[in-house]
DNA sequence: AGCATAAATAATAA
DNA sequence: TTATTATTTATGCT
């Protein structure tokens, strides 16, 4: 994406691309659009996507007029653009038919394999997107993993958005390529766009990479329905969220969660995302959803990863509509990765980013609302564009390797390594992605633990929602993976819906996440019992006799005791555990 | 920095930006220095940093004439210019006698005080990286947490080459500021810049904040020294790596470790690190050296993040000189933030370029009374400043529990001190920052977990190296912050210590993390206790012969077992399962 | 300051 | 899946 071209283009659009490249083989990259000013309504439902289409990939998003305007503004954010709220921006205008522009708009993509990176990724026009007055929208469709590259596919899009409807946040994720077999980081870097934009009018600055699209459009396949025909099949279409068209060759993508936050009212977003019905059942109905994360020192999921921030911002306050501004530049920056390195000195994740944005999604989340400090509105914007675009860099060294590398053979480089190291998607006998799935089981227990959830939590909460088979054992044996691809393919899914739901519960709360996980709120920790020397010399002469009591006879030492017969029964358990202890040690010396 | 201004230098350097701020309290801000061409050999010592000096920071550093013109130019755009590999570019050539440039240079700031935020950093002229030839170099130094602004500090530095020496990655962090004590996000963005780039001959690129070095050189002070006279005091004159010297105000660091990983070739780089007796020795010498975390949903670390990467690159083939090469610009990037949302919802991190930040200017508004903070050095940071200004964050409301009452009696825990301090840096009585405790606390605690160790583990560990007083109990109660702040306070360092250490081990494989941590390597799990270990040991035989004996020979095996019939089919059932699913992953895990 | 062991959580035989 | 064991964490006690 030429800087120059897209500041001269003037669109009222920001984009800023976030390349995150995951360790292992998750690339997430990230597109943040931003449009200034108001964005129009919705149609009366989503369907106008449906028009769309084209063997270029195009499919029939639907983008259903959000309800509910409960677009909670930033918490106490926004108040300057709220006030200005008064003065919308007029709407953009879109040559194509249903799209909608939100302000802004964040796309994520993830796992996609090597091969699929070096592929095009066009976002088709006609792409729609939650307004801002919807709370939340998401749609996930996926290809499979061994799809043609001439596939498009749907991906997950979620969005949020402020009662003013000025701006709102739409993230979905789709995936990228495996690090190890790119070329180098530069081949994932920003410079190598592949995004193209929806929005016919900005194509200029939208269009990071221009890529003839070389798919085309087929039927999104779930990656749960191809693997786990028992999880809910999601229709895309059926989704009361509106839809965003991906072209993409051969992409599998992972279930990908989306979810969002206001930065710093986030409390508040939050929270309406959470009471949203449709963002709700969205994230507990479909499958792939669930957070981006970042694998940590075992591989292990550190941490969700790509959310939306954003609350509505300054942007709709300041200024004039985006069309009337063409003075706003449109501004692509492309960052040089920087990488995370876990505590194997693997890369988790290389953070590439981009540009210009911050200060707009910033500005809106602030909370701060002691509003002009910085510039906002659109003259502060525009300004930024201006002296940004310029600086618009080069891409980032490490592409710069790459594509030497690659492009010659003579100098060994990065890339050379990096091909050295086996590619391609393991996929078991079955089609089934091992890596992928020995990846999530790692994430799965960190963020588990993140929560602070037990095993037994998950599966009791999982027992509940998802009918029997999740007991405590269940979901020890997944994590450890000691269970059949087949099982885990189908448990996959499941788990990952639930976690990113009671990631969400959480966010409302640790409070709320304990309503849904379980029940009991903040259940303490047992006191540490104190047993009487009498009840100790009593306990172990019981033991001596027996040390694996029945049921009813702990129960009969308890009474007897006068003590809890759970505490009578670990008792036992401890001394078990004790006596045998003891006994090895003894076997040891000897 | 202008943009501008900046390509209009033509220097052969690109400085990218990175500012993440951590949950929390902590910034993390990179500044990654590319410079094109090949590095020049190092010096016989690295001492040549003394030299460094003036109040301005302009010092004379060295800049080695860069193999590899590589300065590349953007991404896709400059392919060519790697195929030119051949032509080198010719040395820059710079006023200051020793130092040495190094392509790239990533700093990475850290755990810096809101108030330490706003005093300027300025690398000293001098400053010596590491020439690519070296595989790595680690010095660190640093402030008294109660030390003056004036005094300079040496930083860890780590430098990872590559055989040709074109290229290398020098990350040394140092403490940023607090979010929560910040005014907002935007107080520690990079707009404030404080970098001062060593480079005489780009200075004015790299000057991100002109700020009048208010420091003088002290001798650098280790953490470990102060804190583990046991460990092995690292002198940064005698080692050979190249140091850089920072002048910082009042900075207190915390320890950060510094590893490198190469990107496509990790496993090399990785390796060579690990081998290299100085980085090892630095590591584990170095008391302040510890990886940079991402706090997670419980504000527990999620991962060690700020390590280094690169690999050396195709950059060398590329090019002309630096000098030579007049038309290669210089790049700065601004990033906006892109936030990292955790389990619960809280903002984890936030990934920003660099520039400009709305920080700055925001902080300069609130609290920070530093002046002109927001443009400063040359004209570039102030257009950058000025679009960006709008965006600033509000920071994010830390724990605000406020509870209560620390009945006075005895000496409050942390805990107590932590929940009862609203907000604003906790320091308690004796100035012992309890947030950063807390943030530690829980930092380690996931760290621990991510490295598969238990409580008991780091107990011993720490035991055997540190001397008694560390005991299961003594790491249980640090992490659930059940101490008083003065023993946190002095427990703290050792463990970061350690645990860094730790993670250094581990990347050179599990086996060795095992050995430093406790002895046996890979002691593995036992068996369920049903079976005696010889028991198991038999029916293992058993089943390589057979993993399905028939009934008359199960019927055997329990005989010579002793177990019952029944126990031992049943075990056969469950080994073949383990086998089958084990397998399975295992082919996935290739 | 830390042992001893209760309580909690994970893993595994049944 | 359930029951029990294996491990780990937390805490009473002095």
């Amino acid at each position: 994406m030429e800087v120059e071209e897209l500041a001269a283009n003037n669109a009222p659009l920001t984009i800023n691309e976030q390349v995150i490249v995951m360790s292992g083989q998750e690339t997430i990259r990230v597109l943040e659009l931003e449009v200034a000013g108001p964005l129009p309504a919705l149609g009366a439902d989503g369907k106008g996507a449906d028009a769309m289409a084209s063997e270029e990939g195009v499919a029939s998003p639907v983008l259903e007029p959000s309800r509910g305007g409960e677009g909670t503004p930033g918490p106490e954010g926004t108040p300057t653009q709220e006030g200005a709220g008064a003065a919308m921006a007029a709407p953009v205008e879109l040559p194509s038919p249903v799209v909608q522009a939100v302000t802004p708009v964040a796309l994520t993509s993830a796992l996609m394999t090597p091969a699929q990176a070096a592929l095009p990724i066009t976002v088709q026009a006609g792409t729609q997107f939650l307004t801002p007055d919807s709370l939340a929208a998401v749609m996930t469709g996926m290809m499979t993993p061994g799809a043609a590259a001439t596939q498009p596919f749907l991906i997950p899009l979620s969005m949020a958005g402020q009662m003013a409807g000025q701006q709102s946040l739409a993230v979905f994720t789709f995936p990228t390529a495996t690090m190890a077999t790119l070329p180098g980081l530069t081949a994932v870097t920003p410079a190598g766009g592949v995004l193209k934009l929806p929005f016919t009018g900005l194509q200029a600055a939208t269009v990071l990479n221009a890529v003839p699209p070389q798919l085309h459009a087929a039927s999104p396949q779930t990656v749960l329905q191809s693997n786990n025909p028992a999880a809910s099949p999601q229709k895309p279409a059926e989704t009361q969220v509106s839809v965003a068209t991906v072209q993409a060759a051969g992409i599998s993508i992972n279930p990908a969660v989306i979810s969002a936050a206001s930065l710093g009212a986030q409390p508040q977003f939050i929270s309406s995302l959470a009471t949203t019905p449709v963002f709700t059942s969205g994230i507990a109905g479909i499958p792939g959803i669930t957070s981006q994360i970042i694998t940590n020192a075992q591989g292990q999921v550190i941490g969700t990863l790509p959310f939306l921030l954003n609350p509505a911002a300054s942007l709709g306050a300041g200024g004039g509509s985006p069309a009337t501004l063409p003075a706003q530049t449109l501004q692509v920056q492309t960052v040089s990765p920087q990488l995370l390195v876990n505590a194997q000195g693997q890369i988790i994740a290389t953070i590439g980013g981009t540009a210009a944005q911050p200060a707009l999604l910033h500005s809106v989340a602030q909370t701060q609302p002691p509003a002009k400090p910085t510039v906002q509105g659109a003259a502060a914007v525009t300004a930024v564009s201006v002296s940004q675009a310029p600086v618009i860099i080069a891409p980032q060294p490490p592409s710069l390797k790459t594509m030497a590398a690659i492009s010659a053979a003579e100098t060994p480089t990065v890339s050379q390594l990096v091909s050295s190291k086996p590619q391609g998607p393991a996929l078991d006998d079955d089609g089934i992605n091992l890596e992928e799935i020995r990846e999530f089981a790692k994430n799965f227990k960190i963020r588990r633990l993140s929560l602070g959830l037990t095993q037994t939590q998950v599966g009791q909460a999982l027992t509940a929602t998802e009918g029997p088979a999740y007991s405590q054992s269940a979901i020890c044996r997944f994590e450890k993976l000691d269970i059949t691809p087949k099982s885990a393919q189908k448990l996959k899914p499941v788990l990952e819906r639930w976690l990113a739901e009671a990631e969400l519960w959480n966010q409302k709360g640790q409070q709320n996440l304990m309503e849904f996980v379980g029940g009991e709120p903040s259940k303490k920790r047992k006191r540490r019992t104190s047993f009487t020397p009498q009840a100790i010399e009593s306990l172990n002469t019981y033991f001596e006799k027996n040390a694996l009591p029945t049921g009813q006879e702990i129960t009969d030492i308890a009474k007897q005791l006068n003590y809890d017969r759970e505490v009578v029964r670990v008792w036992f358990c401890n001394r078990r555990q004790t006596l045998k202890n003891t006994s090895k040690l003894n076997v040891f010396q000897i």
